[in-house]
RNA sequence: GGCGGGGUAGCUCAGUUGGUUAGAGCAGCGGAAUCAUAAUCCGGAGGUCGGGGGUUCAAAUCCCUCCCCCGCUACCA
């Protein structure tokens, strides 16, 4: 027997200095339902989540509220977590880049990029703004009425001179565009690889990644002729990651063996050039192998704009949950966005796919269906006769969706799988429709019996394929389909497997209830608006 | 400024080796059905395909030009 394949596949680390935003969770949402449909399919996954902890914004969001970054880490850390849990992510780890593991991971590779010859100490000096966190260049900072320097984006700059380890970045720019030449599918979207490839072209400086004017951080590994306290900045830490996870630098680390390189690393599109440039250099550096592909999310937008504090329309995802459920979430997120494109969030458009296509379209038609098997035929899923054409039209749309659902995993194109599945669906309801059932009862009762059968049937695809997208709703729907635990891979798709007749059902009950505004209740005339 | 993507029905979008009446979903309008979570099904309607010019028997599709939006990036001042 071939070997299992394998597939590791990560989220971004998120920054937990604050509470977890609509962002995070659509990019758990997503990576989560890769996840899911690679173990469905066979695969041997390990899905990565986690959190970034170091940094100066930690140190002074801290600060700010007199308490330790460790004290507000043990603050906002839980809620990320619960929010794993919320989302029913089925994460197979969650790193933090404070741990204990990670520091050696970090201190090992920053010590292979040195051993390579490219990390050296100079000098970094430059207009800094803190609140922004970045460095500007002096033609990009203007000086206000009262003397006051500011960067573009307004905020104060202060110059700053610091001793800094450089990583010679500027000597990965013929390998980088080499690579990206030789795996054009390296970043997606395409349109990002293109991108990252004419700034790489630009010309690549190389990097400061080291700090001495704060100490939350991993520090530099020791080093003979300068007693300078160093600790590494933001990317050596957050990317490494990945390769902790697995055990690294143990190089007999089992899981470092099974699972690197990464298959998959999932990001939002603003952290495109740390992934698609930095990454590769650090391990190209470090002698270690490359991860296969890189893909960059859009963003969630509240009505067309940016999310934002100072608009105040953010999204808070444990509100969005409470309010229309996790499922429904989830399912809105992954079938209303193009993934690798920004998307819309809002309150119509979220209420309008929970009812036409969860409550109205799938859910319907399932309680129609199974309603007549459990209320006219005992219950028993019946025998079906021999197919007619519109039997086996529809079976065959069914049976072709686990291909087209592989052939769009292949990209990451997640709405375009659920748009193949809800296709089948709108089929099923036609199907429904056209062949009436309740009416065959009287006139053909073995051939309403078939047709129950057939819808029975597709159903039970659908379900399956549904499964890394709405994990509990979809598993509710093949229990009322009585499907065993070990028949839900999809393994059992595409016709080679149907479900056996003679089965009971249980009695059937609303898997996909409809929104229903709540203060349409209190207040029956008034037109209800956005709540969350 | 440079590079790239885009501007098609009220909304979100599909549609380029140029070729019959430009498509889908949603919304809206009309009808059918009544098994079902008042859900479902059917049908009409709705577009000078950003503007202008050109090539062609024929252009959403090719060429030129202009306008607008988005992304990446640079720089003058």
């Amino acid at each position: 027997m071939a070997e299992q394949p394998r597939y590791y596949l990560t989220t971004a680390i998120a920054y937990p200095n604050g509470a977890p935003h609509i962002g995070f969770a659509y990019e758990l949402i997503a990576t989560d339902a890769i996840a899911r449909f690679k173990r469905l399919d066979g695969y041997d996954v390990f899905f990565l989540t986690g959190t970034d902890e170091h940094g100066i914004k930690m140190l002074q969001t801290a600060t700010k509220e007199g308490i330790t970054p460790r004290q507000l880490l043990d603050r906002t850390v839980p809620r990320f977590r619960e929010l794993l849990v919320r989302l029913n992510c089925s994460n197979d780890d969650n790193i933090r880049t404070t741990e204990e593991r990670h520091h050696r991971s970090s201190q090992a590779i920053w010590d292979r990029m040195q051993k390579n010859g490219d990390i050296y100490l100079s000098k970094y000096s430059g207009w800094y703004s803190v609140r922004d966190e970045a460095y500007y260049d002096e033609d990009e900072t203007t000086v206000d009425g009262k003397g006051q320097r500011l960067g573009p984006q307004g905020t104060p700059v202060e110059w700053v001179e610091e001793e800094s380890y450089f990583f010679k970045l500027s000597a990965y720019q013929d390998k980088l565009l080499d690579l990206y030449a030789r795996v054009p599918d390296f970043v997606l979207p395409k349109e990002r690889l293109n991108e990252v490839a004419s700034f790489v072209k630009g010309g690549l400086q190389d990097l400061s990644i080291s700090r001495t004017t704060f100490d939350w951080g991993i520090p530099v590994p020791a080093q003979p002729g300068t007693n300078a306290r160093h600790i590494m900045y933001v990317w050596v830490d957050a990317l490494t990651n990945y390769i902790t996870a697995l055990g690294f630098p143990d190089a007999k680390a089992a899981k470092f063996q099974r699972y690197w390189p990464a298959d998959l690393h999932v990001i939002g599109k603003d952290i495109v050039r740390f992934h698609a440039v930095y990454w590769p250099a650090f391990l190209m550096s470090a002698g270690i192998a490359l991860p296969r592909r890189i893909f960059s999310h859009g963003h969630i937008l509240s009505r067309g704009e940016k999310m934002s504090k100072s608009v105040g329309n953010v999204v808070d995802p444990f509100a969005l949950m409470d309010a229309y459920g996790v499922d429904q979430l989830r399912y809105f997120l992954l079938r209303e966005v193009q993934f690798g494109q920004d998307g819309n969030y809002s309150h119509e458009a979220i209420v309008n796919r929970i009812n036409a296509e969860l409550a109205n379209d799938l859910g319907n038609l399932a309680q129609r269906s199974l309603s007549m098997i459990g209320k006219q035929l005992g219950g028993v899923l019946p025998k079906p006769g021999a197919f007619s054409d519109n039997d086996q039209a529809i079976l065959a749309a069914a049976d072709a969706m686990i291909g087209k659902a592989r052939e769009a995993m292949k990209t990451q194109q997640l709405n375009q799988i659920l748009n193949t599945v809800w296709d089948v669906v709108a089929d099923a309801n036609r199907y429904f429709a056209g062949e009436a059932p309740w009416a065959l009862a009287k006139t053909d009762p073995a051939r309403q019996g078939t047709v129950l059968y057939v819808t029975a049937e597709v159903i039970r695809q659908v379900a399956i394929l549904a499964q890394p997208f709405i994990p509990a709703s979809a598993g509710k729907l093949l229990d009322l389909l009585a499907v065993p635990e070990g028949e839900r891979s999809f393994a059992v798709l595409g016709g080679a497997h149907r479900l056996a007749p003679g089965t009971t059902l249980p009695a059937p009950t609303g898997v996909f209830p409809r929104y229903v505004d709540p203060e349409a209740d209190a207040n029956p005339g008034a037109k209800s608006r956005a709540k969350p």
